[in-house]
DNA sequence: TAAAACTACGCAATCGTTCTCGAAATTTTT
DNA sequence: AAAAATTTCGAGAACGATTGCGTAGTTTTA
């Protein structure tokens, strides 16, 4: 097997100690500008890099960051992993990436096995499944830094970064109101995730501010994400019945509005419902049926993650002032006006 | 700052010796059942788990597994990335993703990186910028197991797994052409890229098998594989001048195959030309206009590279035999034959 | 010129494990 | 019953770095 050099090898050849070649890479004041060169100028010739696990041990700290977010495989996720490894890459931490597929369990063995001491802090969005937060909750009271990312929770007193969904998703709303429709559906997300709640009062929102009876069979809640089909056909059935007269539909998720154009499609109703779906997809122009979209910040959303938690990670002291960001998400209309 | 127990806590609580305790939770026969059960029974009380960090010093490994690929925000390496960690995570490794963004500098320097000893081994898919592989070929050489995934290099022996790209394309082409095309455009990556020339040639023989004329100004390769609108609308107009007769298009990436149903739909010839792409694209079927495609196996394809990774990695003895694995891509026709 | 201060370096402990040796205590063999 | 083998454990040396402390030798201060 390979071994890489050591200091103490450089100390060998050199005739120094193992202290003053340490030192003299860490450009300490305590060794003479001579020294410094010999040590660094040998160290560079026999490619002496320090071990980072050496390095870990000694300083109780590992300088690298897990994230625990659902699933890699989707637009919106990717594009904030890409924000937090801009971050992280600068200021020299690396990334350790796992899926919770929104699965319970899956986030209480990742996130136990990322923190056995192995990262210096997490970057977390909750699984959707998740409704208990004793695991997160237990190990950040025992000292080690976490920051929610989008799916955040209000049962820790910590850094979160997330789209401001009240608004986003109130403004979506407010935009087919203007545009005629009056009989608006809200397909979403898990109902206990922070996300499904904010969007949810964001649509309550608009249609109280122009005064149209919020109907609670308008609303759907789709516990696996869109990652069951059925799920989603039953419920566009549902909204499809004649007494409801649906005409459109806000979307809280990418997969959940794909999933539904492809039932539509396949109904052949693709233009009986207009649809505005929270979508970070890059081939979002390119569906169809055509569907307006809200995008969100997500590679910002992950740099700013990704910076509260070095931030936290290297405070001096403890930290008790906390900031919850909220990014704004944009609209973007694709659709027509309904015809009066 | 919150430190977590040792065994060195639980030896002296128990009254052992540290290696008793070692030696109890790593199950040696060394120590008595009744040791055991009480080493392990208090380490369970104190919530002990193992350092990795002091592990990976003693051991000299890490656990990790490095991946170098261009960008995680593609549905292709996003899926592959979900095999990869489905096996490290079964195997007990951490996965440390890094990006190049297809940036010969950037793959230099991440790869230094994660080599500096803190990953036992490297997943790697050649950045398409990347022409020099001293990087990676000085690293194997010292010892560090590398293996290949989609972008192949042959300058290297090791384990490599990739589509048959080369069947692929074959029978896409080949599709076309009995679907009655005969001026079949071919846009591709940078053209050193293994994907590329595999695709090509697959092209290549599929044409000749059918005795048409192989024509050079059909064949582009886009260099900035459809980061750069300009450089595919350079590209499309070529290909759609008239004494070309272009009537169809195999295309090798995602990325590529949207730019061009993008410009297309903006000249309004959407329909003018039949597309084939390689997509792993999960909205593949919902795009307008319609596109052929041939779907990798990428989450198997990672699945296998992190497997053999870590069979490299674990392996006793030096390893001399080598395979290249050759993953079939599934062809599916959204097209229409072309009317006669 | 003696005392004080500073420079430049080495010694050794430490981080949390693993693992080689050696050695009691017990059991088996002859 | 003595010798040999086995079981069970502890002491202590690694792994590769950092760092507090001690101390020659030199320079500055009084």
């Amino acid at each position: 097997m390979y071994r890489a050099a050591t200091i103490k090898q450089i100390a060998e050849a050199l005739s120094v100690s193992i202290s003053t070649v340490s030192r003299a890479l860490s450009d300490s004041h305590e060794v003479s500008a001579e020294t410094k060169r010999v040590v660094r100028e040998y160290a560079r010739k026999i490619n002496y890099h320090s071990n980072p696990i050496a390095v870990s041990l000694k300083k109780g700290r590992s300088n690298s960051i897990g994230v625990l977010l659902s699933d890699v495989a989707s637009s919106f996720f990717s594009q904030v992993i890409n924000g937090i490894e801009s971050i992280a890459y600068e200021k020299g931490y690396h990334v350790i990436i796992t899926q919770s597929h929104d699965s319970y369990e899956r986030e209480v063995t990742n996130i136990g096995h990322l923190a056995s001491r192995s990262v210096d802090g997490i970057l977390m969005s909750m699984s959707s499944q998740t409704t208990n937060y004793d695991h997160v909750i237990g190990l950040h009271n025992r000292g080690l830094p976490v920051v929610f990312f989008d799916r955040i929770i209000n049962e820790m007193e910590t850094f979160k970064v997330t789209t401001d969904n009240f608004k986003s998703a109130f403004e979506a709303t407010e935009l087919l109101i203007k545009k005629g429709y009056r009989n608006i559906g809200h397909l979403t997300n898990a109902a206990q995730l922070s996300i499904t709640i904010e969007r949810l009062n964001g649509y309550k929102a608009a249609l109280e501010t122009h005064h149209i009876p919020y109907r609670e069979q308008l609303v759907k809640c789709c516990n696996h994400g869109g990652r069951d089909h059925e799920e989603i056909e039953g419920v566009i059935n549902e909204l499809l019945a004649d007494e409801l007269k649906t005409d459109a539909l806000l979307i809280t998720s990418d997969r959940i509005s794909t999933a539904a154009m492809r039932i539509l499609n396949h109904l052949g109703k693709a233009d009986s419902l207009t649809i505005i779906g929270f979508s970070n997809s890059d081939v979002i122009d390119l569906l169809s049926p055509k569907i307006s979209f809200i995008r969100q910040n997500a590679f910002e959303m992950g740099q700013i993650a990704a910076g509260m938690l070095i931030k936290l990670i290297e405070s001096k002291y403890p930290v008790y002032e906390f900031e919850t960001k909220l990014l704004d998400g944009e609209l973007h209309w694709r659709g027509q006006s309904k015809i009066k």
